[in-house]
DNA sequence: TCCATATTTTTATAAATATGGAAATGAAAT
DNA sequence: ATTTCATTTCCATATTTATAAAAATATGGA
């Protein structure tokens, strides 16, 4: 996966509504749910259902199947095992211990968390706008 | 990591500038860039590489130190690795094998990717707007 | 064909976001 | 104390995004 398409994904993925609509169409399975029980289930109206699925099927990460007067949304598991990995890879690459559990398979857990000293700096802090 | 920052995380990450700082980050380790540094090798105005320094810092992506006049950023790689763990889960709960390696660990690489029947429906489509 | 249902497109509007110039802040050097 | 340098805040502007009402499209049944 190329930096253009994760951002879109990242973008698809970075939005309460979506999000929530992905995390049901997971929990579906490949049998997916109609964009009517969606619109229901998160009571958003068709319109705005729509728009956000286009979105999604946009992003690569749902398919979408027509089933009589209904369209069945589905999660493309591999579209997001490709963005999973997109991300491993850009967050582990030069520190992969770091990452904790669920970046890297667990498979070392003996992180004795030591010996990676940044330079020569001080004043750590987390952030800095509404801390 | 719960659904509210995983989306500010994922949306700090899903702007072309943005992730091309964190992967500079990530490629720089646990030692960092100062922001000028960042700001001339993606060629972005100051001002502008503040406030995306920023974004990022509040999703909790990123680390600032002050070294002087600098101030030094660093990915946050336990952060990155929550985010990625989060997705993880996300997108493998139903269907651990279909998520491609990256998602689950690169385990059991026997997916004889056969018996997933959606139902029963046909005419699979993958995107609808602009295809 | 006509009607009912499911979804999408169109259109408009309000809100959020990205951008950079100019001024302000913080820290070091003279 | 003044100057210099790095970064941030303030401000204005252009663009994008989310939302929903209304109209359009597609499907199935009477």
């Amino acid at each position: 996966m190329e930096m253009k398409s994760a951002i879109v994904a990242l973008g698809a993925l970075a939005q309460d509504t979506r999000l929530a609509i992905f995390r049901l169409l997971v929990e579906a399975g490949p049998a997916g749910l109609p964009a009517g029980a969606l619109a229901e289930q998160l009571a958003v109206a068709p319109a705005t259902m729509s728009f956000h699925l286009a979105q999604l099927a946009q992003a690569g990460l749902v398919t979408s199947i027509r089933d009589g007067r209904s369209i069945i949304y589905a999660a493309d598991f591999e579209a997001m095992g490709a963005l999973v990995g997109y991300l491993t890879e850009n967050c582990c690459r030069s520190q992969p211990e770091q990452c904790g559990p669920g970046c890297l398979p667990p498979a070392r857990t003996t992180i004795t968390s030591a010996a990676k000293g940044a330079s020569s700096h001080e004043k750590v802090s987390r952030s800095r706008r509404g801390q």
